[in-house]
DNA sequence: GCCAACGTTGGC
DNA sequence: GCCAACGTTGGC
Protein backbone atom coordinates (compact mmCIF):
# COMPACT_ATOMS: atom_id res chain seq x y z
CA UNK A 1 0.00 0.00 0.00
CA UNK A 2 1.39 3.23 -1.32
CA UNK A 3 2.01 6.55 -0.18
CA UNK A 4 4.07 9.45 0.01
CA UNK A 5 6.22 10.07 3.12
CA UNK A 6 5.89 13.49 2.67
CA UNK A 7 1.77 13.56 2.98
CA UNK A 8 1.84 10.04 5.39
CA UNK A 9 4.82 8.01 6.17
CA UNK A 10 5.79 4.72 8.61
CA UNK A 11 6.73 7.14 11.12
CA UNK A 12 3.63 9.07 11.85
CA UNK A 13 1.48 5.63 11.08
CA UNK A 14 3.74 4.64 13.95
CA UNK A 15 2.42 7.75 15.95
CA UNK A 16 -1.37 7.44 15.19
CA UNK A 17 -0.87 3.36 15.44
CA UNK A 18 -4.29 3.47 13.00
CA UNK A 19 -5.04 5.28 10.61
CA UNK A 20 -7.89 5.09 8.24
CA UNK A 21 -6.43 5.02 4.71
CA UNK A 22 -8.13 7.70 2.54
CA UNK A 23 -7.54 9.45 -0.09
CA UNK A 24 -7.37 6.20 -2.71
CA UNK A 25 -9.92 7.47 -6.26
CA UNK A 26 -9.30 4.51 -8.39
CA UNK A 27 -11.74 1.79 -8.91
CA UNK A 28 -9.77 -1.03 -9.27
CA UNK A 29 -8.55 -0.42 -5.76
CA UNK A 30 -11.69 0.63 -4.51
CA UNK A 31 -12.83 -2.77 -5.45
CA UNK A 32 -10.20 -4.84 -3.81
CA UNK A 33 -10.76 -2.84 -0.60
CA UNK A 34 -14.23 -4.13 -0.52
CA UNK A 35 -14.06 -7.53 -2.33
CA UNK A 36 -10.46 -8.75 -1.26
CA UNK A 37 -9.53 -7.17 1.67
CA UNK A 38 -9.68 -8.57 4.61
CA UNK A 39 -9.84 -8.11 8.14
CA UNK A 40 -6.45 -9.47 9.92
CA UNK A 41 -4.87 -9.42 6.43
CA UNK A 42 -1.28 -7.76 6.48
CA UNK A 43 0.10 -4.88 4.27
CA UNK A 44 3.35 -3.40 3.37
CA UNK A 45 3.60 -0.15 3.42
CA UNK A 46 5.38 1.36 0.28
CA UNK A 47 6.65 5.08 0.24
CA UNK A 48 6.94 6.27 -3.35
CA UNK A 49 7.89 9.32 -5.08
CA UNK A 50 10.69 10.36 -1.87
CA UNK A 51 14.54 10.29 -1.79
CA UNK A 52 14.45 5.98 -0.57
CA UNK A 53 11.37 4.65 -2.25
CA UNK A 54 10.50 0.96 -0.91
CA UNK A 55 8.66 -1.01 1.64
CA UNK A 56 9.34 0.86 5.12
CA UNK A 57 7.52 -1.18 7.23
CA UNK A 58 4.29 -3.46 8.12
CA UNK A 59 0.29 -3.02 8.78
CA UNK A 60 -2.38 -4.93 9.84
CA UNK A 61 -5.71 -4.47 8.07
CA UNK A 62 -8.16 -3.74 11.88
CA UNK A 63 -11.72 -2.84 9.80
CA UNK A 64 -12.77 -3.54 6.09
CA UNK A 65 -13.68 -1.29 3.62
CA UNK A 66 -15.59 1.82 4.76
CA UNK A 67 -17.09 5.25 3.14
CA UNK A 68 -13.86 7.82 2.85
CA UNK A 69 -15.19 10.81 4.76
CA UNK A 70 -13.41 13.00 2.22
CA UNK A 71 -14.92 12.29 -0.48
CA UNK A 72 -17.77 14.96 0.74
CA UNK A 73 -15.78 17.37 1.99
CA UNK A 74 -15.28 20.23 -0.49
CA UNK A 75 -11.91 21.91 1.38
CA UNK A 76 -10.39 17.95 0.43
CA UNK A 77 -8.07 17.58 -2.24
CA UNK A 78 -9.83 14.05 -2.36
CA UNK A 79 -13.50 15.87 -2.75
CA UNK A 80 -15.52 14.36 -5.11
CA UNK A 81 -19.00 15.94 -6.26
CA UNK A 82 -20.61 13.32 -7.69
CA UNK A 83 -20.38 11.38 -4.16
CA UNK A 84 -23.28 11.18 -2.35
CA UNK A 85 -23.20 10.16 1.21
CA UNK A 86 -26.29 7.45 0.83
CA UNK A 87 -24.30 6.17 -1.84
CA UNK A 88 -20.22 6.61 -1.15
CA UNK A 89 -18.40 6.52 -3.94
CA UNK A 90 -15.08 6.02 -2.74
CA UNK A 91 -14.13 3.39 0.39
CA UNK A 92 -11.09 2.91 2.46
CA UNK A 93 -10.07 0.05 4.88
CA UNK A 94 -8.47 0.90 8.53
CA UNK A 95 -4.94 -0.38 9.36
CA UNK A 96 -2.95 -0.34 12.40
CA UNK A 97 0.91 -0.22 13.12
CA UNK A 98 2.71 -3.43 12.97
CA UNK A 99 6.47 -2.48 12.74
CA UNK A 100 9.07 -0.26 10.79
CA UNK A 101 11.48 -2.31 8.88
CA UNK A 102 15.26 -1.37 9.54
CA UNK A 103 15.84 -0.48 6.77
CA UNK A 104 13.92 0.21 3.88
CA UNK A 105 13.64 -2.53 0.79
CA UNK A 106 14.22 -0.71 -1.99
CA UNK A 107 12.27 -0.80 -5.03
CA UNK A 108 15.86 -1.31 -7.44
CA UNK A 109 16.72 -4.62 -5.54
CA UNK A 110 13.24 -5.78 -5.30
CA UNK A 111 13.02 -4.96 -9.14
CA UNK A 112 16.91 -6.85 -9.56
CA UNK A 113 15.62 -9.81 -7.41
CA UNK A 114 13.83 -12.43 -9.71
CA UNK A 115 11.83 -13.63 -7.58
CA UNK A 116 9.57 -10.62 -7.98
CA UNK A 117 9.22 -10.17 -11.16
CA UNK A 118 5.66 -11.22 -11.31
CA UNK A 119 5.03 -8.19 -8.26
CA UNK A 120 2.73 -5.16 -10.24
CA UNK A 121 4.92 -2.75 -8.37
CA UNK A 122 7.93 -3.97 -10.62
CA UNK A 123 5.62 -3.32 -13.85
CA UNK A 124 5.92 -0.64 -15.67
CA UNK A 125 3.22 1.49 -15.84
CA UNK A 126 1.36 0.08 -13.23
CA UNK A 127 -0.94 3.08 -11.29
CA UNK A 128 -2.55 1.16 -8.45
CA UNK A 129 -1.77 2.78 -5.40
CA UNK A 130 -2.58 -0.66 -3.56
CA UNK A 131 -1.84 -3.76 -5.24
CA UNK A 132 -1.97 -7.75 -3.89
CA UNK A 133 0.66 -9.69 -3.04
CA UNK A 134 0.78 -13.45 -2.20
CA UNK A 135 1.49 -14.87 0.92
CA UNK A 136 4.85 -16.81 -0.48
CA UNK A 137 5.52 -13.20 -2.14
CA UNK A 138 4.94 -11.28 1.01
CA UNK A 139 7.04 -14.02 2.91
CA UNK A 140 9.69 -13.98 0.52
CA UNK A 141 10.19 -10.07 0.32
CA UNK A 142 10.67 -9.99 4.03
CA UNK A 143 13.31 -12.13 3.96
CA UNK A 144 14.82 -9.32 2.02
CA UNK A 145 15.87 -7.41 5.02
C1' DG B 1 12.02 18.61 -14.32
C1' DC B 2 11.14 15.02 -17.75
C1' DC B 3 8.28 11.91 -19.82
C1' DA B 4 6.10 7.20 -20.49
C1' DA B 5 2.11 5.22 -19.44
C1' DC B 6 -2.06 5.21 -17.71
C1' DG B 7 -7.15 6.76 -16.41
C1' DT B 8 -10.68 10.04 -17.41
C1' DT B 9 -13.33 13.08 -20.10
C1' DG B 10 -16.44 14.61 -23.47
C1' DG B 11 -17.69 15.37 -28.32
C1' DC B 12 -19.50 12.82 -31.79
C1' DG C 1 -19.84 3.30 -27.28
C1' DC C 2 -15.65 5.00 -29.46
C1' DC C 3 -11.49 7.33 -29.08
C1' DA C 4 -8.55 11.62 -29.21
C1' DA C 5 -7.08 14.78 -26.08
C1' DC C 6 -6.03 15.83 -21.76
C1' DG C 7 -4.46 15.48 -16.86
C1' DT C 8 -2.10 12.70 -13.49
C1' DT C 9 1.17 9.63 -11.66
C1' DG C 10 5.56 8.31 -10.16
C1' DG C 11 10.17 6.54 -11.19
C1' DC C 12 14.18 8.32 -12.92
Amino acid sequence: MKSEPDTFSIDDLEQSETQFWDGVRNYRVRNMFRDKMQVRDRALFYHSSCKEIGLAGEMEIIKGATADSTQFEPKSDYYDPGAKKDTPRWLGPTVRFVKKFKRIITLPEIKNNPNFQKLLIVEKGNRLSVTEITRAEYIELKKLI
